[in-house]
DNA sequence: TCCAATAGTTCAAGACTATCGAACTATTGA
DNA sequence: TCAATAGTTCGATAGTCTTGAACTATTGGA
């Protein structure tokens, strides 16, 4: 087993992890894309396609630090899942919020 | 009269811009400053003391791209102003749930 | 048991972006 | 017209992102 992936816990997530996480355009689809399913999905299949694996890496790292995402080695693949529930005590109804106006935005796409 | 401030009309703005935008913190502090006051505020009521004035002015020209503020030179200074009711219009909801972590999370600082 | 295949991570270098002092522009009031 | 005030622009340094290459972990099969 490699160095586990560390998960802070809900109480030191911080506003501006979350926000600096979700402002980049991949790693808001990649969560988009996590919310929509109902389990949890492996690197490759909730990143776009033709990402080079070691930016794809450090997005999920990104996503892990800011307490978005929760990761776990399964079998040889990593299986990554929104921690929705617990965000949801500390900023109610935030990341909802967002990805409802990323879906006002693929319904409304910028002029 | 130098070169006027451009304000992006608001179904040109992005989800994407205004998360960047607020992802830093010193500029989700003065969206929020200018969020709790009635009426607009010059850069240096706006921003946090000490902070060098180019550095400011960075601050508020992203702020204005992104679409999330309005910035007109009155007399000697720049008054600036949130344009939450345009964006309202294109995000429901959107900025004041941001706003509205931030307060929760003041309330409650990560531990 | 050993090897190959698959899935990610780590590292290092170049590209990109942010910060800040210094110089500049705009406006007002004396 | 000059000085003071409020911001903007510029250029250099410092910090961050992206990416290929090398590495680690796990599994399935010979």
């Amino acid at each position: 087993m490699q160095r586990p992936f560390v998960h802070p816990p809900i109480e030191t997530v911080t506003l501006e992890g979350i926000l600096y996480a979700l402002a980049d355009p991949v790693r808001l689809e990649i969560v988009r894309k996590l919310g929509r399913g109902t389990c949890g999905m492996n690197c490759q299949t909730a990143a776009p396609e033709k990402m080079p694996k070691s930016t794809q890496s450090h997005h999920f790292q990104i996503l892990r630090e800011a307490g978005l995402i929760r990761s776990e080695r399964r079998g040889v693949e990593v299986v990554n899942s929104l921690r929705c529930d617990e965000i949801a005590t500390r900023f109610p109804g935030l990341v909802p919020t967002i990805i409802r106006a990323a879906s006002e935005q693929d319904s409304n796409p910028a002029a």
